[in-house]
DNA sequence: TCTGGGGTCCTAGGACCC
DNA sequence: TCTGGGGTCCTAGGACCC
């Protein structure tokens, strides 16, 4: 594959930046978002905002201000825990219509300017700037760094004009660095890595900075003295297959080495939707039969309220419950045909449920339909089904 | 004082078919 | 009676990400 020129975008502290624009009193303080969603609670007087003091609940931080950050508190967090480190900070209540509103702004005003944008969720994308780069070649800087430097400032400005928040941009030759070169200089930084760079910036990393290496493979890497990005690149694959698989094992390495050739995809179909909650306190399985029934059925109606408006029906139910000690598991049951309504979601849930231990309390409870398709849409087909132009 | 909610992808075993 | 693979679907669990 021929040179690319690949941009990670991540909005600085994003829910965080949007309450502090609904509530401009709050700058330069410690404030973070979480906890669980209020029903209509309404405004807060000014000057009356809630802090983690005392807090009792368990919620946990969805996003800390850098300046509560500086206290050490930080996203996943349980809200119990920030309260003793910062019992004075400010805690908002997460506002997610208003966040996925910033979202669609932010990335229109990408898009206007580079087209090829990749969703990473509601506080990030990447974007391919390669023809862009070459499109500019005539009359911008000759070096194609230079042009993409002048690049990421457009995107950055205007960002910053249509939404009045920050971003931080990373660009590389490919996705796995420039996510890591967005982190590189946050928040409001434009950082560049370029392929004969990666030694110099990436490999004195700690390996859990590379995207897809989490808290267990980092565990694990520890274990045999790996800590950092340079130290896994040399690294004998062999060992790494041996521990981690021949197809993890053997990423890991091309990570290290700051290869990846993945694509920039525009768009993906959903696989499945879900919906879960938990408990406030767990509940005991027939003590609280009631209880745990009326809540089943609500997620029943609301998986099925969300599989209409998005236009889609799936075959595949899954039932999800996590125990009073975070053991979880899962059943699930695949029907005949893909369905988007409430009370068959609901029957087959109840059948998963059928085959699940109640022998602990329940602390969360689940619905998922999954293998996804849109309702109209060529059914797959059953077997033993006669079809044309068979290869059979 | 335990750890939210919404996702994706991978692995692995068994069923079942050819 | 025993011994085969390959391919696909289903199910369960787990790692990881935002």
């Amino acid at each position: 594959m021929s040179a690319r020129y690949i941009a990670h975008l991540d909005m600085d502290a994003f829910y965080a930046s949007v309450e502090l624009l609904r509530y401009p009193q709050l700058r330069g303080m410690p404030v973070v978002v979480g906890g669980r969603r209020r029903a209509a609670q309404g405004e807060p007087d000014p000057g009356e905002f809630a802090t983690l003091r005392g807090y009792s609940g368990r919620g946990v931080i969805t996003t800390s201000t850098y300046e509560a950050r500086a206290l050490g508190v930080f996203s996943g967090m349980g809200l119990m825990k920030a309260a003793k480190l910062a019992p004075d900070a400010v805690l908002l209540p997460a506002d997610f219509d208003a966040y996925r509103r910033y979202s669609r702004m932010f990335k229109d005003a990408v898009r206007a300017i580079a087209p090829l944008v990749e969703d990473r969720g509601i506080d990030e994308i990447y974007i391919d700037l390669t023809d862009l780069v070459a499109d500019r070649a005539a009359e911008g800087a000759p070096d194609p760094w230079a042009r993409v430097r002048a690049i990421a400032t457009d995107i950055q400005r205007s960002v910053r004009e249509t939404t009045q928040l920050s971003c931080s941009i990373g660009i590389t030759p490919n996705k796995l660095l420039s996510k890591i070169a967005s982190e590189l200089n946050k928040p409001a930084g434009i950082s560049v890595i370029r392929s004969d760079e990666v030694e110099r910036l990436v490999w004195p990393l700690a390996v859990r900075k590379v995207n897809g290496i989490g808290p267990k493979a980092n565990l694990k890497l520890e274990a045999l003295g790996i800590r950092t990005v340079g130290e896994l690149a040399h690294a004998d694959v062999a060992l790494l297959i041996a521990h981690f698989g021949q197809s993890y094992g053997a990423w890991m390495h091309a990570a290290a080495h700051g290869r990846d050739e993945r694509p920039v995809v525009t768009y993906s179909e959903p696989k499945s939707i879900s919906r879960e909650t938990t408990f406030e306190d767990d509940l005991h399985a027939f003590r609280d039969k009631e209880k745990l029934t009326r809540i089943f059925t609500e997620l029943c109606v609301r998986v099925a309220g969300d599989l209409q408006r998005k236009g889609y029906a799936g075959k595949t139910i899954g039932l999800k419950i996590r125990y009073d000690n975070f053991k979880t598991v899962t059943r699930d049951l695949t029907l005949a045909a893909p369905t988007q309504d409430a009370a068959a979601i609901r029957r087959a849930a109840g059948e998963c449920l059928k085959r699940v231990p109640l022998d602990r309390r329940i602390r969360l409870l689940g619905v998922r339909v999954g293998a996804l398709a849109k309702p109209g849409a060529a059914p797959d087909r059953v077997p033993g089904q006669q079809t044309l132009l068979s290869e059979d």
